[in-house]
DNA sequence: GCATCATGCAA
DNA sequence: TATTGCATGATGC
């Protein structure tokens, strides 16, 4: 043995702890609540130190028992604040992780981290090996010698000061020996160590350099002038308590020496399952990789290795293609193994095929040249198991080929199942509901810009052959979890059926007007090189405008202007912000027109024309189970938040056009959430407000405010409150929305719930039954889990809370909207129409229509999303058409 | 090259 | 200190 580790148990936890808990974070914590992030971070922390360390390592902890110190003095370590209950919970998960990963730990009644430290430190040192410790605690800086080096974590334990007798002494000219004596002479506010009051670091170091010890300081107290020399005379025992109290017992009576702190060798699949259990991903892949590295290295072969338990058949041509499609009509699972997640541009790397006995690698390019192959994709007759269909389809679709009769699909099951995997892998999906080893992604393909096929071949034919079997054996599980949460029908009738309604939208893309959309390029950037001469002269200088710090700099120092909110890293330069500043200085109204034209700029005209494909349409990818309440959501590009809300900004909307001889109709659903919430609450005055077919933001004003005429004032006010109402609205919020005092926005909020008493009660029994259960679900149980609902953090409990009342309202609505896509679909496809639905934006569909179907649409259209549901309000549509989608208003 | 922040767009 | 999303440019590692 030649070196030895001391980890400062305790002091390296809070560290863990607070570098993620700052106020307001979100604590990284389990589906099931279990608070993790003090975990993850302490485990990333030793990591570091495993790195520098040399087989002999030991965490001390203190124990919630007094020590000798507190006999000494009652006030030691009084006034420190309780552990937070989060973080306390996850000490044991701690401890259980460094005897999962083979390191010894440490704790002894009567004795705190630091004496076990020193203890152990100093017998080594005294055997001339050399030591590390780490700690965030300054005190163990006594223990530092020829031998021993002390390690200081900083604030974002991302760098480490280390100390030895040399840098101490640069430091603070005094040597390791006169570091208790600092210590005492100069006290500890966080241990409540009181010093000699009056004296602080600088004091402290001046004496010491002159006195050396504080011994020897007393026996020339009397040389010392001034109010200096009173002080020190009149608390000469408050200076030997402190140094009494601050010295580090390192003759503790330990059970065993420090030859006893061997790293044990562990079981990595031991570790492994540990932070699968905390559901910590990076840890579980960081770990897989050292394993395989470490299993590189011994079996010195020149690649990574392949699961000799699992055995596929390889199928690279034509001719054993064929044998088995023949001898498997049974069905089977099917996988795609594409490049990118952007499959309507990816290429096909691999094709899985699996009976749960036999499991197959298929070559993309002999399979999709292989017309029994392609019989088999389009037969209807057999049954295929999937995971993410739509991709499948979609790809199929470029490649003028068709697959049929999907009677599962594991990500969608998942999906209903647990909503909040939406954005994991296969790997980790798979992981959550088995235990089944497969190899994550980044390992066979590497991340990044590294992204390719490996290569060792047989790496990444088996990793596709088993995502194939992965499927198979997974089927029958979930189908049970979601039987038995009488999810069946949701999966089977509304999101795979959806999935081919998905498909075919994104196929079908949006066509764009490039000459509108140049033309409108061009003006913007006339207008937006105008601007930034205007701001420039008036800042005086130029300088980077789209630089929130640069443009803080200008407005709130050079300028002068008075600052309204911050933001954790500077000003903060928000709308609302710019808002109350725009009659103080001319600037403010030129940068509020820049930043609206440069947001259309970049992020719609530059952006959406990077995704044109040579089509000269969009085609966006709907995400089908990403997100937590059931809705959808779109990317490359996002066509669910094109401008409207600005003439300005509802420009860009020309750009989007319908094809020759066709028209773009669109029909949304009128005030579907709160349609919902007055059906599931069961609310009367609402409901008869919607049976009335009355304007309900308006009769909620008249309610609200007592009155027959309503102001539009009165009316903007009231829609406030019904939208906030279904996000679960506080007074403050609704305040700083409409302009009023809190005061004022409760008593609305406080009148609202008396106009409709049954939206409180939903309220009431939504958070009971989330508290109880741990979810909430929707009209067609879909459901959502809330783990926060029971934290004992006040902000997470009350997200939980909003969420709660908030997810089966907007859940419900995006069932509806998708049963309504399926109905539509159908009815389309079986009636041989040409119009196809394109777009869904969350309660409106847009259909490309050609003008013969036209009127016959404007009718069928909203006539099958009014009855998509039964509800106990009627729902209602309205509904436009144009020749692109900027008329559609 | 990648992650995070601030910002702003939609329902 | 209102719900769900996605994309951007700047910035820092």
């Amino acid at each position: 043995m030649e070196h030895l580790t001391l980890v400062d148990g305790n002091s390296v936890m809070f560290r863990a702890y607070y570098a993620t808990a700052y106020p307001g974070a979100v604590l990284m914590q389990t589906s099931q609540g279990v608070y993790t992030n003090a975990v993850f971070a302490f485990v990333n922390m030793m990591d570091k130190i495993l790195e520098q360390t040399n087989g002999h390592i030991l965490v001390a902890f203190d124990t919630a028992h007094p020590t000798k110190r507190h006999e000494k003095y009652q006030e030691y370590k009084a006034g420190r604040a309780a552990m937070p209950e989060e973080l306390a919970q996850q000490i044991p998960l701690v401890k259980k992780y460094l005897d999962k990963a083979g390191i010894k730990q440490h704790e002894q009644i009567g004795y705190e981290a630091d004496d076990i430290i020193g203890t152990l430190a100093k017998e080594a040192s005294q055997n001339n090996i050399k030591v590390d410790v780490y700690s965030s605690d300054r005190d163990l800086l006594q223990l530092v010698d020829q031998n021993i080096t002390v390690h200081l974590l900083k604030k974002g334990m991302k760098e480490l000061d280390h100390y030895t007798p040399e840098s101490l002494y640069e430091k603070y000219e005094l040597t390791h020996h006169q570091m208790i004596d600092l210590k005492a002479l100069m006290g500890d506010p966080s241990d409540n160590i009181p010093g000699i009051p009056g004296v602080g670091e600088k004091t402290a170091i001046k004496l010491l350099k002159e006195y050396e010890t504080i011994e020897n300081l007393y026996v020339h107290q009397d040389e010392i002038k001034g109010k200096m020399g009173e002080k020190i005379r009149e608390n000469k025992e408050l200076a030997y308590l402190s140094k009494d109290l601050v010295t580090i017992n390192v003759e503790s009576p330990l059970p065993f020496s420090y030859l006893e702190t061997e790293k044990i060798k562990i079981e990595t699949s031991d570790l492994i399952d540990f932070f699968k259990e905390l559901e910590l991903k990076q840890l579980v892949v960081r770990m897989a990789n050292q394993n395989q590295n470490t299993l590189f290295k011994d079996e010195e072969k020149s690649d990574k290795k392949t699961d000799k338990s699992f055995s596929y058949d390889l199928i690279l041509n034509d001719e054993k293609l064929n044998d088995i499609i023949f001898n498997h009509q049974e069905p089977m699972s099917i996988h795609f193994e594409f490049s990118e997640p952007n499959y309507h541009k990816a290429e096909l790397w691999g094709i899985g095929l699996s009976n749960g006995e036999n499991t197959y690698f298929i070559d993309p390019s002999i399979a999709l040249n292989n017309q029994t192959f392609l019989n088999y994709l389009k037969n209807k007759e057999i049954e295929k198991y999937t995971f993410d269909y739509k991709a499948i389809k979609v790809f199929l679709m470029w490649h003028k080929k068709a697959i049929h009769t999907i009677s599962f699909d594991m990500l969608l099951a998942a999906y209903l199942i647990k909503s909040s995997i939406g954005k994991e892998d296969f790997t980790t999906i798979t992981s959550l509901f088995s235990s089944i080893d497969i190899s994550y992604e980044e390992q066979i393909y590497g991340k990044g810009a590294k992204k390719g096929l490996p290569e060792n071949k047989e790496l990444y034919y088996e990793h596709i052959a088993k995502k194939a079997s992965v499927i198979y054996k997974l089927k029958d599980d979930l189908l049970e979890t979601l039987k038995d949460q009488n999810q069946l029908e949701l999966l089977q009738k509304v999101e795979i059926p959806l999935s081919e309604v998905l498909a075919s939208m994104e196929f079908s893309g949006l066509l764009v007007d490039n000459k509108e959309l140049l033309n409108q390029k061009e003006v913007l950037e006339k207008r937006i090189n105008v601007l930034e001469e205007s701001i420039y002269k008036e800042a005086g200088e130029t300088f980077n405008i789209s630089s929130p710090k640069q443009l803080g700099d200008i407005l709130f120092e050079k300028l002068n202007l008075s600052q309204g909110k911050k933001t954790k890293t500077g000003y903060s330069t928000n709308v609302e912000v710019l808002e109350k500043l725009k009659d103080e200085h001319p600037i403010i109204p030129y940068i509020m027109e820049y930043r609206q034209l440069a947001k259309l700029y970049s992020t719609y005209i530059i952006g959406i024309s990077q995704s044109i494909f040579s089509d000269n349409k969009v085609h966006t990818i709907f995400n089908q189970a990403l997100t937590t309440t059931g809705r959808l959501s779109s990317i490359e590009p996002n066509l669910q938040n094109i401008p409207i809300r600005t003439e300005e900004g509802r420009k860009i909307r020309k750009i989007f056009v319908a094809e020759k001889n066709h028209y773009l109709l669109g029909a949304d659903y009128s005030q579907i959430e709160l349609r919902v919430l007055a059906d599931i609450a069961n609310v009367k005055h609402l409901k008869e407000s919607f049976l009335n077919n009355e304007d309900i933001h308006k009769s909620t004003a008249q309610k609200v405010f007592h009155v027959t005429d309503v102001t539009s004032e009165q009316r903007r006010q009231a829609k406030a409150v019904n939208f906030g109402i279904i996000y679960g609205i506080g007074a403050w919020s609704l305040a700083e929305d409409i302009h009023v005092s809190p005061k004022e926005a409760q008593m609305f909020i406080d009148r609202y719930l008396e106009i409709y008493p049954e939206i409180k009660q939903y309220m009431q029994d939504t958070v009971e039954f989330a508290t109880e259960n741990g979810y909430v679900k929707t009209l067609m149980n879909r459901r959502r889990y809330i783990p926060e609902i029971n934290s004992k953090v006040f902000m997470q409990k009350e997200f939980g809370k909003r969420n709660a009342m908030n997810a089966p309202i907007q859940g419900s609505a995006a069932d509806i909207i998708k049963v309504a896509m399926v109905d539509l679909f159908k009815y389309l496809e079986e009636n041989d129409k040409k119009s196809k639905i394109i777009l869904q934006v969350h309660d409106e569909l847009i259909l490309e229509v050609p003008e013969e179907e036209l009127e016959e649409m404007k009718e069928l259209v909203p006539a099958i999303m009014k009855k998509a549901v039964k509800l106990t309000v009627s729902l209602e549509t309205s509904c436009d058409v144009g020749k692109n989608w900027y008329e559609l208003k």
